[in-house]
DNA sequence: TATCAAAATAAAAACGTTTAACTTCTTTGT
DNA sequence: ACAAAGAAGTTAAACGTTTTTATTTTGATA
């Protein structure tokens, strides 16, 4: 027995396909008597729409194109593993919808730019969701140029305006420092991704702005820049702590610098609360299982995640991106006092 | 303009549509001269196969869906982040091919079930990969009804032979128990994932077949089950440790489970390598930044993932699933000595 | 050179849907 | 009472491909 098409219920209403298909989409067309023999037919041939059709003759896809750039097989670092929840949070948000996620694994920048040239000129998908924003992004400009519909997780700076979701870098920065400075630290490293990375600039720049209001002298050494793994928060803290004057306090982007810069504490025999402290950045819950559990910036990563599948939904139906623009605040979590006692 | 389609390439050449497909997919029915001649109009316009016709005609939708187990927004915790990595992996097995991975996030079993009906019985992918298999799986048997290519991530005990890949879980433990035997533990403890999951059950009976090579008795309370998350490991060891008779070596059967172990420790002033040791299965590379790095049968994400998805092109290709088959035995790396000096 | 089989190409139908254009029927306004 | 307008439905074409069937071309043979 074959799937039950249009011409199933036509033919068992007596109505046209034409007919069939209007009713099955609510137009005003059709008299609600008829839609109701219709939908009762399809309901009893368990009739389901069928997308090929509905692809072949709309153009649309029905396909929402998440491109994930992670590492490359050799690179065995724990790095994007908060893209599992990233994307199941997009996924929850389409399922009353058509769409679904197809997902578009990219090894680095040139390669996301080459894959969404691709899905935009051939358009493979209706929607892109694109992440690791810089702050003159090519990506954006591509499909903007091409009016294609897209949300971004990280903002841009120098683009022109469009959707996207992020955390408050700006006012955590700021205010993580200012609560560091209230607790006596004078010499605050920041453990930053990429440089390129548009919330990299956000951040550096609020960490520079908290230090001028604070009267603290800005110090290169106590910057660094890295793709976010336990490798590089690691790296960090055994350079740093090696400095004539070294930080009494480390703020992290992410929970796996965090827990690298705990290792580094290990390795060079620091005490966290006495020596120096740990604070960061928390998507995914996890520092409250660090030992000892740490201050953070907690924001789930589920709210941006289903905000970024809602906001795509929403610019697929063509509401205007300047509409479509959030920047969330994380909540702080104070696991731990961050006092440190001043040496000597 | 339009995009250019094969109508296009026919114009170009004088030829007719039909032969135009055949040339394009190299049928025997058209001379090599004509191919190229075909071949270099496609080239010249700019042709590419545009996939919503094959769709529709063949039935054919080139999708591989990924059912994605995470849990709910509410449900913050650290759980399934490998997921990230896996589905990388799996695209990147398949990017060559004209199959694309589409994403089904479902938040438990059941609806897990319900999503392969639906793919199986509508026909919404040509193939399916999913994880977290049990013992006696139902959905393994829909699709092994349906004669549905899947490829699972996990074995099953009692189902009929079908693809899969996984860990040797079985030797995993069974040397695990071992080691730890050899340097003197006797209080054993498996941190084990939920008790209806396959390999929790593998695990079980190769750690109490261990046991029993090893002399030593089987103590249900050094044994639980649970969702892999660290809140899991860390209550494990806080009820553990104030046994009669502690365990003096926890087995994790991950990496966030071994984390909130380490948090466990923490909270209840235990010092790993004195009191007790954590072992744990490692998949992310993570443990090694663990304060101190542990122990751990290391099995880079990467490799069960690319199998899986050329696993899974082979099997639409016809293959049968006997030939894809594989037991991954993940590689033991010792970070610590694990021996603890015997109390009192 | 005529014949025939084989090889190469063309024609046409089909996949399931949407939609523009058309027909029929009913209602409304003068 | 009748034309015009509106409502509800139908017809037919179209989206881009594959594939079955039909037709033409080619080359070998008698």
């Amino acid at each position: 027995m074959q799937r039950p098409t249009i011409k199933t219920i036509a033919q068992e209403t007596g109505l046209s396909i034409a007919t069939i298909s209007k009713a099955l989409k609510n137009s005003p067309q059709v008299r609600p008597e008829t839609r109701a023999i219709v939908v009762a037919a399809a309901e009893r041939v368990g009739y389901e729409l069928n997308m090929h059709g509905v692809q072949l003759r709309t153009g649309k896809t029905y396909q929402v194109a998440a491109i994930m750039t992670a590492p490359g097989p050799k690179q065995q670092e724990w790095e994007g593993v908060e893209y599992a929840q990233l994307l199941s949070g997009i996924s929850w948000a389409l399922e009353e919808s058509p769409y679904r996620v197809s997902l578009y694994a990219v090894r680095n920048f040139e390669e996301s730019l080459a894959t969404i040239r691709q899905i935009v000129s051939l358009k493979k998908a209706d929607g892109i969701i694109v992440s690791g924003t810089r702050a003159d992004d090519p990506r954006v400009r591509i499909m903007q140029d091409a009016d294609f519909p897209f949300v971004t997780y990280g903002t841009t700076i120098h683009n022109d305006p469009h959707a996207y979701v992020d955390a408050d870098n700006e006012q955590m920065i700021r205010r993580s420092v200012a609560r560091l400075v209230e607790r006596g630290h004078r010499r605050i490293a920041l453990i930053n991704p990429m440089a390129d990375l548009s919330y990299a600039i956000t951040r550096l720049d609020a960490y520079r702005g908290a230090l001028d209001i604070a009267g603290l002298p800005f110090d290169p050494a106590l910057v660094v820049h890295d793709r976010l793994t336990p490798a590089f928060g690691r790296e960090s803290v055994l350079t740093m702590s090696r400095l004539p004057d070294p930080p009494t306090a480390y703020i992290c982007a992410n929970e796996a610098s965090a827990l690298g810069a705990f290792s580094g504490f290990h390795e060079r025999g620091l005490v966290h609360g006495r020596d120096a402290v740990i604070n960061a950045t928390d998507d995914l819950n996890v520092s409250q299982y660090f030992a000892p559990p740490i201050t953070t910036y907690f924001l789930p990563i589920n709210e941006p995640s289903e905000l970024l599948g809602s906001y795509i939904l929403r610019r697929m139906e063509g509401e205007p991106p300047e509409a479509l623009q959030a920047l969330i605040m994380p909540k702080l979590i104070e696991r731990s006092d961050d006092r440190v006692v001043p040496k000597r």
